[in-house]
DNA sequence: GTCTATAACGCGATAGAC
DNA sequence: GTCTATCGCGTTATAGAC
């Protein structure tokens, strides 16, 4: 893919890091179930085997990447602090960060939110990491609410469970219809202000 | 998993139901993608080779279900009349149709509205029935909104994506989080009626 | 010890001859 | 319907080279 395939005897962490790198290409283009651990050796300029020595299994590396995946989540989530602003602009924010992590990372997406590997099962450090993950990211959207000063009148759990839905309905739907467009663009990657404004309108203060 | 492992020499649309049926118990135990041709063959009591006289691959098999379901899906989403009662009680019983197909039928709707086998491409007749399905579902969409006599600002289309972005991501988190449960139980499945209402709050007439 | 190779196993989908 | 065979897959065992 990008490797010439010849053969390497570099340092084992820029290996290791060349294996990702290839995995990731592969998963964009064929798509997640697609990878294929003999091809990533190949690409390399290695036989299958060898592989072994950076990975212990194919599922390693689907691992490795879910780990990183939810870690990158957390930190762009955290990046976007809740900065303050016109009403409906820390939730707007706080939507547009995480469509734009699933757009620009779709392969990491799909395997971290949806499960397309039905034998991968993420190893109790990786689950430990994404858990850690998804509390930060919802204490961004717990914050992104409170700072718009809304009145809801449903339990405080239920109008979180609401905001996510939306969102992720928006970023699926994204993804399924204009994937190489950017947030912003699209049938639903444009709707981000007009779902904002609609929770406005439904819950804020009268 | 259900028919015994005997020879069988029956009805060819007998034996072809059978294999659905069989292919469809695997992928709700197993995951859409861990289907197994062979499996299926063995399950029937036939040897591998032999499943090639009902279906030419195993993708066809994976077509057949991918149309099947569309068809269920329409009919569905037709049955449930748009009948007229209490503002919001049409948008809930589209949203529930909806949810509850997804929740009978989580092998179908995975092969239907998500891709998880990276090398199977519906024919073109069975993308012809889906996408006939998804403008039925969608008129009955549009119908729940109108009935509702809103006072929508933005244009008609874009509060349809916004309705349907909603709708498949309470879907999706329910599935993600409570599969087992029905609709109207567990954390997103029991949402319906607030997400309802929070579409009245922001769009009802004042 | 670390990296590589070759050989081989069991499994999958599938094609062809009977 | 069968049996045989091909090919690719993930994986293991084993042995040689740095």
């Amino acid at each position: 893919m990008t490797t010439a395939p010849q053969r390497r005897r570099r340092y084992r962490d820029e290996t290791i890091e060349d294996i990702l790198r290839i995995a990731r290409e592969m998963m964009r283009k064929e798509g997640v179930a697609a990878l294929s651990f003999n091809a990533i050796a190949r690409t390399l300029g290695m036989q299958p085997p060898s592989l072994y020595n950076y990975f212990d299994s194919k599922n390693a590396i689907y691992d490795e990447l879910f780990r990183r995946g939810f870690q990158d989540f957390a930190r762009q989530m955290a990046e976007r602090s809740g900065q303050d602003g016109p009403p409906g602009e820390n939730m707007r924010s706080a939507m547009e960060t995480y469509m734009r992590f699933a757009q620009e990372n779709q392969d990491l997406y799909q395997l971290m939110f949806q499960r397309p590997v039905p034998d991968f099962v993420p190893s109790e450090a990786s689950m430990a990491v994404s858990l850690g993950a998804l509390q930060a990211a919802q204490m961004q959207f717990v914050n992104a609410l409170h700072s718009e000063d809304l009145d809801i009148e449903i339990p405080v759990e239920q109008a979180l469970d609401l905001f996510i839905a939306f969102q992720h309905g928006l970023t699926e739907l994204h993804l399924a219809n204009n994937p190489e467009l950017p947030v912003g663009e699209g049938r639903f990657g444009k709707l981000i202000p007009a779902a904002v404004q609609m929770i406005l309108d439904a819950w804020q203060k009268v």
